[in-house]
DNA sequence: CTGAAAGCGCTTACAG
DNA sequence: CTGAAAGCGCTTACAG
């Protein structure tokens, strides 16, 4: 149906190893005068060399996977579009799936992306990428980069953030405010990330000679239900001045049950979150919180991809961009 | 590199014909010993068919493409999981494309599409889709539905909500509560969703007998930060007792502008919203809002253009999905 | 300077 | 019940 080289080939009665060499800019040696007849006719016909036929043979298909959780969490949004960024500069498409923190959805999802013989593909997996896991991708025979994620152990082609100085950064300022008891709303399945953040939290603690209680950290999901219902739970357990939630999804959580249990942010309670993604700018009060650099992660990942392909070697370790505490209007002094 | 048909054939001493046959569930005529064979050979050396050999011979490649203006946007967020649910669970695969409002790279997206030789495009397109533009789509060969678009002319085969009423309700809400200098705060490249607000925002106006007057509908972007500027600029310049921002980023805007001259929501001014994005929930106060079914609408355009590629013809006309007003804290009498 | 031919990994009539 | 062969639309040595 659509228009193929062949034709194009036909109507300027030439070869179509001629066309296919102009196509692809290796004419050094084709006539000017060819050239510029194909190039028009190929104009002419708005004809375009099937993606296809081309990847099949050359094995470069030019696409690559991203793989998240949920797109529908904006900081997940933002990486999205620091990789789509960095990807289409290069040329490359993506294919945007999600796992929905399902991991049999995600192996799924890779074998989709193997059969589509995407060249690489961006990882945030649902799990902490054990050693096993790690093995199973490399095994898939793709190129992939995990993002926000660490890997267990060959700490390699990774982007992630240092979640440990973020978490400290996070107590150190309510700490630093006079705070001395403070709640922490961490994800019970394990994420590395929320482990080096409540790690970064223990680390401040002890800084300040404040002995770690373990009442003190509660686990929900990493979504505002989650952080309001763990928030609840805290708030009616245990009498907290400070509240460090470990995503910025759960520190909206926490205005919410403090909205419902009457408390006032920071006067009865200081919150601090962990992302800084936009709306935390546009809370009441403003939320203090750990600022990543979302899009940079993004566009790293798919600098890192592009990388490796172009090399076809992998980074020697994983890169560890930084992260910034950014105060704005949740945190206080305790009364 | 990848283990092939030819491969698992040879393995299993048959065809590879007999290995496609089993592949594709057309093996009705096939021995039950060979099938069992073949298949935990497949199984075995964990065999992927080549997506891009399938989609050259059969032209079905499972993959169609997405174009948004951004996704970083919550609404087009939650559009996305909507099409990508809807359009997964028949096996298809997404390429996502950010536009960015930019025409050009909108088109230059298609055509990558069309190299990608995707089945079909769900498209928002940046702009309203004039019947230029709609005949240059068709002339590209790919079925598509146009996103919470209007196409000017043939409204056909596209999901769109009911704008109208939309803006209707969200005027006659404050009208009801006795508010008679309402701003209404639009964008300005003419995007039709947006014009039919303002009309149903007219609409209402018109049925309480209040004269619309121009000078109270201030353009700016469709963003926080263009929803504060607009907000700024109407209320420095007239007396409005509440604003219709005709998006929640914009209605966002209105908050901080609010802030920013020291003005309190709902007590001074009352504001009303568009999309109830999931934000619009946690905001301070919590927004009053005309709610679209976002997630619906993604899942609706994934469903039509299922059904246009299973039954070879557009839909009859384009779906028009209702609207609601969510009544939160954001409005109330003037003083 | 240009073209004929092989081949990428599949599917699908067709033949037996 | 199974296989040989043509062909999808390209690219790339190789030959001239």
């Amino acid at each position: 149906m659509s228009i193929t080289i062949k034709d194009i080939a036909k109507i300027a009665n030439v070869s179509i190893t001629t066309v296919s060499l102009i196509l692809n800019n290796k004419c050094h040696n084709i006539g000017e005068e060819t050239i510029k007849r194909v190039r028009s006719i190929i104009e002419e016909h708005n004809y375009r060399p099937n993606a296809l036929a081309r990847g099949l043979i050359t094995s470069k298909t030019r696409t690559i996977g991203l793989l998240v959780p949920n797109i529908t969490n904006q900081f997940f949004a933002e990486i999205t579009k620091g990789v789509e960024d960095g990807l289409s500069e290069h040329g490359y498409n993506v294919f945007l799936c999600n796992s929905y923190n399902d991991i049999d959805k995600e192996k799924q999802y890779i074998r989709v992306l193997k059969e589509q013989r995407v060249e690489g593909v961006i990882l945030s997996s649902t799990n902490t990428v054990t050693q096993d896991y790690y093995s199973y991708l490399k095994e898939q025979g793709v190129a992939f980069v995990l993002l926000d994620r660490h890997a267990s152990e060959p700490l390699n082609n990774g982007i992630i953030v240092d979640d440990r100085k973020g978490g400290f950064l996070a107590a150190q300022h309510l700490l630093e405010l006079g705070h001395r008891k403070i709640g922490c709303l961490v994800e019970s399945t394990g994420l590395c990330n929320i482990d080096e953040r409540l790690h970064g939290y223990k680390d401040a603690l002890a800084q300040y000679g404040v002995p770690y209680e373990e009442k003190f950290v509660v686990s929900g999901e990493l979504t505002i239900e989650g952080g309001c219902q763990a928030a609840i739970k805290l708030i009616e357990e245990q009498i907290v001045t400070a509240i460090f939630a470990t995503n910025d999804l759960m520190a909206i959580g926490v205005y919410e049950a403090a909205i419902q249990l009457g408390k006032r942010i920071p006067e009865d309670i200081s919150v601090v979150g962990f992302d800084d993604i936009s709306f935390a700018h546009y809370l009441t009060p403003k939320l203090t919180t750990v600022r990543q650099p979302i899009y940079e992660i993004g566009r790293r990942a798919a600098a890192n991809l592009i990388y490796i392909l172009q090399n076809k070697l992998y980074m020697p370790s994983t890169e560890v961009l930084d992260v910034e505490l950014i105060i704005r209007n949740s945190t206080s002094s305790p009364r």
